[in-house]
DNA sequence: CCGGTTTCAGAAACCGATTTCAGAAACCGG
DNA sequence: CCGGTTTCTGAAATCGGTTTCTGAAACCGG
């Protein structure tokens, strides 16, 4: 590989000057100067090494993205986050904890010795130390979708509270009470406690009382979901809707529900948080609470960005991204009885029959 | 942040002394020495600055991965890349061409001039010049599921012609003689050469007849492979099954046939090629050949970390990873004509206007 | 006690760029 | 023609580490 020294040597000049040019620094430099020096940029092919630059100005123009688990959800996140840093010039560090906070900390630590310029964090635990650590030696960083409780910290969230009063209010429009809803058991993170006192509050405000049994935390393990699912099912008292907060416990549920034999959305209603391409061709095609990944990317990326370039810090912001329902077909009016009463139950029924045969 | 000077100073030696404490090189140093760098280490929790290393020793131990479409799919082969890069102490520059040659091509320089020590290419244009030049700059780069036909490269792959062979096999043991195959149109790429070839080869050892007009190139757009799903199922000559090369073509192709009114798969057999924690959730359950992704990023990362430390250069590798058929219910036999025959198609019949009535 | 080896530690060069500073040349008004 | 600007360029310091080289001290056998 060239050098800067090579460069200045076949265009005869110092480096200081080739320097000059590379940083587009014109000023004061004669026209003659400028297109030898080009001309041997050129002929050697020579791009900067950007380790020495980086070294020399204190900024790599790469920055860490460091995520809880790379989910389908994450992809579309770091598509927006690699759109808007092509756009900046900046580099994408990636990792992934597989939800280990031993993980996170060592990945953090790691792109922090890399010195990279900033962080996007999806956080497994956020109340580690290493983000006051963070906080105090003023390293720029931001959560995504994640945030503390306490230290208000720079974060882009999708607003998980519209989100999920949307999706409640329409199951009670349907007619459902008993609805259960199922959560991931990380600690005080935002996507869970959100939804949770959305949920509640929904109940509330419809004179629905909460019941405690109907709030389901399960493991992330493959499995737990759909073991509770079918717990659920088995009571007397089962619930005649599902919410969930993420794809792999609606898969879960949904494999729950087939398991127990019954039918969506005619024995049993579900709405699903995420959406993808493939979703309107689950079975059924799933009504779902959509999120706008590739935009939330773009966001946060936006505002790690700007909060790296600018020198003094501004309080710390609070972006949110807007989801929205996606009415498809795994939620239906809710069944009362045995007996069908109305129209639709009818016609359930008879759809229920036939399916029963497959 | 604390520099190596600020721990000499603290420990009261000089910096050589501590660099050599960083990289453990012991060797005729006194214990008294190293207890009292470690110590100073300790008390200003000294982080070493990996682009200073990076300078002067000519490698980050950072691998860059361009791909050129951030599909499900490679979220596990990242996830995969990510595991063994921990395990060496690499880090991970992330980049995403979205199917675009331009893209792919400043992704690479890119990163190139970050410096990063290997590189591992999902191409979307194989022949680019850009290749011919990482190779002539002895630059190691790793191919993974796409590589020139001409130059042999390392390369990791699944077994393209292994995994078509099993379906095809499987589709023509279940009576299938129409089989349409869906491909997408990236030039000589290895997907598409071998599964194409093995698809051909398949047929003939059958004494199937090639039918050209099955062989569909989709462009990547959303619909095409809908409405070429619907242009065949309108031919009198219809196909029987479809063989689907990626998942975005398995949806789009369920989507097809969902659209012309037919069900899958009395009416029609699909086999789908990737497999996800959510296919046996889609609607029947895909039949498809599963590729061991993560596997595949473990084994790629492996190879490049190799070639990284390898000083003299070893001839091109391919490995190759091992598909699976995974049988679940969207294949079935084949339906002879429209007065059903046995009994499993009469049975097929009575799902098929039961499900009209939704 | 002496010369030679071994053990230990620091000074200085180096990696490849940027940036400051200072000096040379050109220009310019009086 | 002369002193002072202005324009242009290069030498040298610097970023934060690693590595080579050299020299001092300790050790050791005779």
């Amino acid at each position: 590989m060239a050098t800067i020294d090579d460069v200045a040597k076949r265009a005869g000049v110092s480096k200081s000057s080739v320097s000059r040019v590379l940083n587009e620094n014109y000023e004061y430099m004669s026209e003659e100067m400028k297109q030898k020096i080009q001309q041997a940029i050129q002929e050697l092919n020579y791009k900067p090494n950007s380790v020495a630059q980086s070294l020399k100005k204190k900024e790599t123009r790469i920055i860490g993205i460091v995520l809880a688990d790379l989910s389908p959800f994450w992809t579309d996140v770091l598509k927006g986050v690699q759109d808007e840093c092509m756009r900046n010039g900046y580099g994408i560090m990636f990792s992934d904890s597989a939800m280990s906070p031993e993980n996170e900390e060592e990945n953090i630590s790691r792109l922090q010795n890399k010195q990279v310029d900033g962080l996007i964090i999806n956080t497994v635990n956020p109340h580690s130390r290493i983000f006051d650590e963070l906080k105090s030696e003023k390293y720029p960083f931001v959560f995504i979708n994640s945030t503390p409780d306490v230290i208000k910290e720079d974060t882009v969230v999708a607003n998980n509270t519209a989100g999920t009063i949307e999706a409640m209010e329409y199951l009670i429009g349907l007619g459902h009470r008993r609805i259960a809803i199922f959560l991931y058991p990380v600690e005080n993170i935002l996507v869970r406690t959100e939804r949770l006192e959305a949920y509640k509050a929904c109940l509330e405000k419809n004179g629905i009382p909460i019941d405690e049994s109907l709030i389901k935390i399960c493991r992330p393990e493959k499995g737990n979901g759909v073991e509770i699912t079918r717990d659920l099912l088995n009571r007397p008292d089962q619930p005649t809707a599902f919410l969930t907060t993420n794809i792999y416990l609606t898969l879960e549920v949904l494999k729950g529900v087939r398991q127990a034999g019954l039918v969506i959305p005619m024995d049993i209603s579900v709405v699903g948080y995420d959406d993808f391409e493939w979703s309107p061709l689950l079975d059924p095609p799933l009504t779902t609470v959509a999120v706008p990944a590739f935009e939330m990317g773009v966001k946060t990326a936006e505002l790690l960005i700007k909060k790296i370039q600018r020198k003094r810090q501004k309080p710390p912001q609070r972006i949110e991204v807007m989801p929205k329902l996606i009415i498809r077909e795994s939620a239906g009016r809710v069944r009362r009885s045995a007996a069908a009463l109305g129209l639709g139950d009818e016609n359930l029924d008879t759809q229920r029959k036939s399916l029963d045969i497959s």
